[in-house]
DNA sequence: AAGTTGACAAGGA
DNA sequence: TTCCTTGCCAACT
């Protein structure tokens, strides 16, 4: 049986993509939880990592990924930091100072 | 082939 | 409470 789970025919970071696409607007997960949905808790690391290999034209919501914390990752980036908070907005995201409510946002999945 | 990097998370001070 | 250190493992050089 060729390994389904366990293995990655496509690619660690394809898994994270598409894991990502599933996250409905005006949700958000945090990277360890993307990482879990796909069966690898551990690597919330890597899940960073496939966000920033996406294309510029993709059409996976990188946006609602951010940490546990509710901050930003690329909070810093002048660039897509600020990308990123003003597409949640209009998502209906609210921001508290710089953090987001996860017990509100976080998508449980449903 | 081996070492380094990193859009994180949890625990300790 | 916030800040810093440690561990995690795929992808990159």
């Amino acid at each position: 049986m060729s390994a389904s789970q366990d293995e990655l025919p496509l690619g660690f970071r394809a898994r994270v993509w598409a894991e990502v696409r599933l996250i409905p607007p005006g949700r958000v997960l945090g990277y360890g939880h993307v990482a879990a949905r796909i069966g690898r808790p551990r690597l919330a690391r890597q899940v960073g990592w496939a966000m920033a290999a996406l294309p510029a034209d993709t059409e996976v919501p990188w946006w609602r990924v951010i940490r546990s914390s509710g901050h930003l990752a690329l909070q810093g980036d002048p660039t897509r930091g600020v990308l990123q908070r003003g597409l949640l907005e209009a998502e209906g995201v609210v921001f508290d100072e710089d953090r987001v409510d996860m017990g509100l946002f976080c998508w449980d999945g449903e």
